[in-house]
DNA sequence: ATGCATGAGAC
DNA sequence: TCTCATGCATA
């Protein structure tokens, strides 16, 4: 039921923890004043990394840092202020599980990973990282229909680890995919030099040897393709995403395929794991035994303890998504108000604004066109969030680069309009604006 | 499929 | 302290 985890020692003060009950303990935050300043975290509040893993856990072969960012906006946000005052919810935040058992955590395996001390070859404490689950089958049901497949899907062996025709202990004997199958086998310069961020910040993918110039169309055509064999093959999105980590080294999760198939990723990111799959896909299509791609070494060992997620009520993100349309990047103090107002972490509405301007701007931006970024953070005057409509009237994000620019967008429904479901409460925000 | 979270890198 | 890439956990 709450939201605050509690130490597992009592006098093990995570930062997180620490935090919380320091903001907690926050006074005149209806002030605005220096009082609330002398008491601001900065630069050892709730935005510093949060050691949850006890242990330095060793990452999976290969892996590569992520792409990294273009430049950023200042974060310039205008006054909430009035937003705070007239958004009264209380706390509805739950996490996935008992408190009791976050806090013991350490002492208990991850369910997801089937983990059994004892049993198991490796050493307690440690996680296979598999994503085996056949169960990913029935989701894939309408993308059957969005994708023009007809066909059914092939026998769940094909996509049941538990079916596969030879156990893990044996998967390297097919050559054709597994040079031994891990990251210093990478074969090429390809999978790194496409992991690898070209720096570049609009658009192009010049950075693998493989990326020609992908359009829109050439992204979008693959992803169906690649969505469309592999359900012929038989193979889930977290097969896939394995069976990249044996072909490169560097494997990637359902989420990331998933998204990939949904062009849920950054232009640049499709660039960038496009030669990738593209590649796996011509080694499934000639393989005789596709199975064989995602029959990896599950080796792959992660210790690290996650924050349980927080799980937030429709009511509290109601409110936050009015706070995110009249603010979409508060500042420290901002967010301080926003977490005291509505009774959550601030490293939960902090990160909460981060999503939620990741996900804007996935939705905002043209596919193909980042230039649409500008005007994402165009600085048009503070607007007024009435929302009856689709697009968002003066919904700019404060940025100075393009004074005259065109307006702003305020997560159009370019490719999912079901995302707007609960993004959008009028009697909210018109409450908020009366 | 997606919400919340993490961590690297940039500013 | 942000964006971005990415993933766990869950709806």
């Amino acid at each position: 039921m709450t939201e605050r985890p509690q130490s597992p020692t009592g006098t093990d003060c995570r930062p997180y923890e620490l935090n919380r009950a320091m903001y907690h303990q926050a006074p005149g935050l209806d002030g605005l004043g220096g009082d609330f300043k002398t008491i601001d975290l900065q630069g050892s509040d709730f935005a510093h990394p949060k050691h949850w893993y006890p242990f330095a856990a060793p990452e999976f072969t290969g892996q590569v840092a992520g792409a990294t960012a273009a430049t950023q906006p200042a974060n310039i946000s205008p006054p909430i202020a009035e937003t705070r005052e007239q958004i009264k919810i209380p706390a509805e935040v739950k996490t996935e599980k008992d408190v009791d058992e976050y806090t013991n955590e350490e002492n208990k395996p991850t369910s997801q990973y089937n983990l059994t001390p004892g049993t198991s070859s490796v050493p307690t404490g440690v996680n296979y990282y598999t994503h085996w689950n056949p169960s990913f089958w029935p989701g894939l049901s309408h993308i059957t229909a969005s994708a023009n497949i007809s066909q059914a899907p092939p026998t769940p062996s094909a996509s049941s680890p538990s079916l596969s025709p030879s156990p893990p202990g044996n998967g390297f004997e097919s050559p054709g995919f597994f040079n031994g199958g891990s990251a210093q086998n990478i074969p090429s310069g390809q999978a790194q030099s496409a992991a690898r961020s070209s720096g570049s910040s609009s658009g192009g993918c010049s950075d693998s040897e493989e990326e020609e110039n992908l359009t829109t169309e050439d992204l979008e055509q693959f992803a169906k393709e690649l969505k469309h064999k592999r359900i012929t093959l038989g193979f889930t999105q977290a097969d896939v995403g394995l069976a990249l980590g044996n072909l490169y080294g560097k494997m990637f999760s359902q989420t990331t395929i998933c998204r990939f198939e949904a062009l849920q990723l950054s232009f640049k990111n499709m660039c960038k794991l496009k030669p990738l799959l593209q590649r796996w896909l011509d080694e499934a299509e000639n393989s005789e035994n596709p199975q064989d791609m995602y029959k990896i070494e599950r080796v792959f060992i992660d210790t690290r303890k996650r924050k349980r997620r927080t799980s937030l009520e429709g009511t509290v993100r109601s409110a936050l998504e009015s706070y995110f349309v009249k603010c979409p990047k508060p500042n420290t103090l901002e967010i301080t108000h926003i977490s005291d107002d509505l009774g959550l972490e601030r490293d939960v509405v902090r990160v909460w604004f981060c999503n939620r301007r990741q996900k804007g701007k996935r939705l905002a931006l043209p596919f193909d066109d980042e230039c649409a970024e500008a005007q994402y953070y165009d600085h048009s005057p503070p607007p007024l969030p009435h929302m009856g409509g689709t697009a968002l009237p003066g919904q700019g994000y404060p940025g100075p680069a393009h004074p005259g620019g065109a307006p702003a967008l305020y997560m159009p429904s370019l490719h999912r309009p079901e995302v707007f479901k609960n993004a959008l409460h009028p009697g909210l925000v018109g409450h908020l604006t009366s």
